[in-house]
RNA sequence: GGUCGCGUAGCUCAGCUGGAUAGAGCAUCUGCCUUCUAAGCAGACGGUCACAGGUUCGAAUCCUGUCGCGAUCACCA
């Protein structure tokens, strides 16, 4: 509503007229719920430019924008606080608008701007575990969120497929392997190739037993192991472009490819460009050139380069090696000006990476900056933290990560047990009943994620496994099914495919009045939302419209109210709320289902 | 040790650019299924917003310090 603009106009006026004094702002909050009114003028703050007792000056406002607004029915003052009780024709009026808008709440793409949002970004040598999901669903999120608020969204991946990591299961496969594949041993390529990972790193722990038991020092055995001397081999083997060893690394990345994508398909995730390291690890060598000639970089006498950021509180950062190799700086560089020049209308880049990388993203923006490119200030870090399990942190060395596979596959069979105890999908097919249990499976395990603010760490107890409750995906997608559920009978009972609009003198029921309110706080929301990078917001304020919702429901009757304009205002009112939810949850990544 | 982040009910979390008596869920207890789906609703219980100062009409929110937890401080990625 545009009331808001036209009271903050209003109330300037009257205190122009009244007591000669000019506002700079006014400030308006909703009522709070313990006392009467709709919207709220905070008069404090004017005490800066009017002098008087606040209660006073309230109550004068008060009586003047009554006097000279139609749409102010009422008006209270507490201490320095204006309630003012907005006219239910107001909120009609509202309601009937909202027929017009198309997207409501999602602004539309009219900027030639773009943002790149990377996420996901692993590893190629095993599969996808707990805190990979945490990384794409906040990455797909965003990406959303942004697309939600009018801007052009290119998400995109850097896959790290070079390096020792890798050429250890390389090697491990070739070892022990047999000429097993993923096809004859019946699993996922991703997993077959972890396995060789891990096969590598039980090897590499023997030898190393055995040469301290011969009398090396453990030091000395870590790193002259011979299984680790041959993956480095590999590796540069692997750098020189050995055809062998190329094509060995061609096809174990292919069969981790192969079962990424079957989990990326499972989480509902996708990706506009990948990026591999393997092209772009030898990029960036030309910026710190650049940044030598601009003075932003320098040289030490053995020839490293580095860059200087004492006086911004940090330290100095190497860019270069001595020996002129990169380091992970140089390829981010590198890749940064690469995506700008593959896409030219990118103008900012959100980086969706765990917090224990804040200190190289500071830096790696500040370079960008000091190196002045005109997208540097529009760099973010969607910097999120930890997944821990109750046992303590997630150690893949340790067997102690939780698969992201078996996660799915547990939260889609405990959506299983809860429906099939609560016994309410008959006339369902099986199949039809196994896309439902995989909707709410993953609803509830994408909303207990996305609802925390991704800056903090998420205990995350798989026995408990997530909860079907209160602040939940699966309670959500519940009140949605009961609505389509109402919209369901309500065409049975030859309600009409279009309502009405709702006229305006019709008296309005406070929990409608409520639920209005918050559906009109919906585009605000997202916006806030794409802003501060943060899907929780929306979460938190879609459980907040639920909550309001399953109240009016469970006090007013919808399909049984004998007033026909009434009954089918609820429904329409009931049908805008599924909507509101439908579109919130979808910039969560989250389904809803039509029965549950 | 330097830097960054976090600290809100027994547990898991909200709390928008400072606003009124700090909010949910879980857990515990009390009611509500003959009426549109009870994965629900209504209510009770539960708080020194880590601690101490400061800023001001007003602080969980902003500033400083202390304590606790975590991350990071590689010619690793």
């Amino acid at each position: 509503m545009d009331i808001e603009k036209v009271l903050i106009d209003r109330v300037k006026q009257v205190v122009l007229e009244q007591f000669d004094a000019d506002l700079p702002t006014v400030e308006l909050q909703p009522t709070r719920k313990d006392f009467e009114g709709d919207i709220t003028v905070v008069v404090f703050p004017m005490l800066k430019f009017v002098k008087g007792n606040p209660v006073a000056i309230g109550t004068a406002i008060g009586e003047a924008l009554m006097s000279q607004l139609e749409g102010i029915k009422t008006f209270n003052v507490v201490k320095g606080f204006l309630n003012l009780v907005i006219a239910d024709a107001d909120y009609i009026d509202f309601f009937n608008s909202l027929d017009a808008i198309e997207n409501y709440g999602f602004l539309p793409n009219t900027t030639a701007d773009a943002v790149m949002v990377e996420y996901s970004s692993p590893n190629t040598n095993k599969p996808l575990h707990l805190g990979h999901v945490r990384n794409n669903l906040l990455g797909y999120s965003v990406a959303e969120l942004l697309k939600a608020s009018g801007k052009k969204v290119y998400k995109t991946q850097i896959v790290n497929d070079r390096g020792i990591h890798i050429c250890k299961s390389m090697l491990a496969w070739s070892k022990f392997g047999d000429g097993k594949t993923p096809v004859s041993e019946g699993i996922k390529g991703d997993k077959f190739v972890g396995n060789y990972y891990v096969a590598f790193d039980k090897a590499y722990k023997e030898e190393v037993e055995n040469m301290v038991a011969e009398g090396i020092s453990r030091a000395e055995a870590e790193k002259e192991a011979p299984i680790l001397k041959e993956a480095q081999e590999m590796l540069r083997k692997w750098e020189a472009a050995d055809q062998k060893v190329v094509s060995l690394w061609k096809q174990m990345n292919n069969w981790v490819y192969e079962g990424f994508n079957k989990t990326y398909a499972e989480l509902g995730v996708d990706f506009d460009r990948l990026y591999y390291e393997s092209k772009t690890y030898l990029l960036g060598k030309d910026v710190i050139e650049e940044g030598l000639s601009k003075g932003v970089f320098f040289r030490k006498p053995d020839g490293s380069v580095w860059i200087d950021l004492t006086e911004e509180g940090l330290d100095q950062k190497i860019v270069l090696r001595s020996d002129g190799t990169s380091v992970y700086m140089t390829q981010d560089l590198g890749t940064a000006l690469q995506r700008v020049k593959d896409f030219p209308d990118i103008t900012g880049m959100v980086y969706t990476v765990g917090n224990e990388q804040d200190y190289h993203f500071k830096v790696l923006f500040l370079i960008l900056q000091k190196l002045g490119y005109s997208w540097a200030d529009q760099l973010h870090h969607l910097s999120y933290g930890m997944v821990d399990l109750p046992s303590g942190k997630m150690k893949s060395r340790e067997g102690t990560v939780v698969d992201a596979d078996d996660l799915l596959e547990e939260m889609t069979r405990t959506a299983e047990e809860i429906s099939v105890e609560l016994g309410k999908l008959e006339g369902y097919s099986d199949k039809e009943k196994q896309a439902l249990y995989r909707i709410i499976g993953l609803g509830a395990l994408k909303y207990f994620i996305l609802k925390v603010d991704p800056k903090k760490r998420i205990l995350f107890n798989p026995e408990e496994s997530v909860d079907f409750q209160g602040n939940t995906g699966p309670f959500i997608q519940y009140t949605y099914a009961r609505i389509r559920s109402i919209m369901r009978k309500f065409e049975e009972k030859g309600g009409v495919q279009v309502i009405p609009e709702t006229s305006r003198d019709m008296l309005l029921h406070s929990k409608e009045k409520e639920l209005i309110k918050i559906i009109e706080q919906f585009p605000k929301t997202v916006q806030q939302a794409a802003d501060n990078l943060s899907p929780a917001q929306v979460a938190n304020y879609i459980y907040e419209l639920v909550k309001e919702f399953n109240s009016f429901y469970q006090q007013l009757t919808i399909l049984g109210e004998k007033d026909a304009e009434k009954r089918q205002f609820r429904v329409k009112l009931s049908k805008t709320v599924a909507h509101v939810i439908a579109s919130g949850m979808a910039l969560l990544g989250i389904q809803m289902p039509d029965r549950m």
